[in-house]
DNA sequence: TTCCTTCGTGAACAAGTGTTCAGTTCTTCC
DNA sequence: GGAAGAACTGAACACTTGTTCACGAAGGAA
């Protein structure tokens, strides 16, 4: 009578649904947010396009988890790398650098996660996840401000432009064009951070000693 | 047996074709590039959506003329408030807090020109448009640099990011909404102004007066 | 084994819009 | 005034994709 599911069952399908948001992802990482159709992405999942909805109850469902997955990524990856540094102007630095990195070894997914035009509403995801990163960077410059490291400063709006900057550098269609030269990703990164720092009131001295003590442990990142 | 345009003639088909532009426009304005659909634009210009046709091959020309000619006003702006300026220093902040300006003026047009998804593909004219201003405030840059003003650095990447950063605060998603107060848009114009300014090397101390100097000029705009 | 429930399938459906085109109206010229 | 060409119309078409659903397969209880 009373259908139960087995703790097998319970394992396959929480592993089909991280199958397709796998595919979604992978597919997003190489074609950009327009190749993210429900068909491919089910091809690529190894199942119907119909089960697809037996896990999302709609395309914008999924993109939007999708996102949500990169951005948690993402923040955990930036205070990781923030929480390392010795004082708030290394880990503001060390947060812009790794974000910049991230940018750099993933603009496509990056693109599509932030900015690229989806034909479903995912607004509100696109929303959380600046909210979170932003917020993040904010926080950062907050204690950079706090210990009188900077000036006075709307933070938020500060931490806003800064995402703008490093995205449009980084990954907007005037952004050069797949420099797979290590060293020229490095200097990007370099020259944005040193942007970025700057625009919050970090003399450029200062500014030029952080960034290099920041891009150091990101080096090998670069490379992936 | 021949049949040739007379000159009212002439005169008619110019002014239908700017109509429809015209009218493409406002759409854009009030409801986003989304908003720009055949049939709307076409009602709104007083023609069939057939009609549209004869003048645009095609959404994605009509679309990407319209943002030609936005882009092109755009840059006649920045041009003549740079041009006003009294140096190089002078001239960037102009330029820059007049991009902001105008992005806060029309936000939804400004979005819709540089960022917002649309259903045909109008990269080229976006880039297009993108080079002509990053271009602008690049040359402002190097003009800075060569008096001197400022450190030696890949001026078309700041630039770029300059454009990211005061786009993504003042138009992107997680830009105030709606501050229709005069005195809050000044206030957010010199904000992103000043971190643009200091993101270029421009010492705290000169661009805060740099700022002032130059928001001043374009106040009056700000209630427009 | 048998019955019931859930899962999976993929072809068909639905809906939104850019685009076309046969017919109509307007313009030019003799 | 009338013939011929150009411009205009707007309803029908075309095409893309997300979504559904009737049917079959697989899994679990008895």
């Amino acid at each position: 009578m009373v259908y139960r599911r087995t703790h097998q069952v319970v394992k396959r399908l929480a592993a089909r649904r991280s199958a397709i948001l796998a595919a979604a992802r992978e597919t997003a990482a190489e074609g950009g947010m327009s190749a993210v159709q429900i068909a491919p992405v089910a091809i690529r999942a190894n199942v119907a396009a119909g089960t697809v909805y037996r896990y999302f109850p709609s395309k914008a469902d999924l993109i939007s988890e999708l996102i949500a997955e990169v951005s948690r990524d993402e923040l955990a990856a930036v205070r990781r790398a923030a929480d390392a540094a010795p004082g708030p102007s290394s880990a503001l630095a060390a947060a812009v650098s790794t974000v910049a990195v991230h940018i750099l070894s993933q603009r496509k997914l990056a693109w599509g996660i932030l900015a690229e035009p989806v034909d479903v509403d995912v607004t509100a995801s696109r929303i959380a996840s600046r909210r979170e990163i932003v917020g993040e960077i904010a926080s950062r410059i907050d204690a950079a401000v706090r210990a009188g490291h900077l000036p006075a400063q709307d933070t938020q709006l500060a931490a806003t432009a800064l995402l703008g900057a490093l995205h449009e550098a980084l990954v907007g269609p005037l952004a050069t064009e797949n420099p797979d030269d290590p060293a020229k990703l490095r200097d990007t990164v370099q020259a944005v951070t040193l942007l970025a720092l700057r625009a919050v009131g970090v003399m450029d001295a200062r500014a030029r000693g952080l960034v290099v003590q920041a891009v150091l442990p990101v080096r090998s990142l670069v490379g992936a």
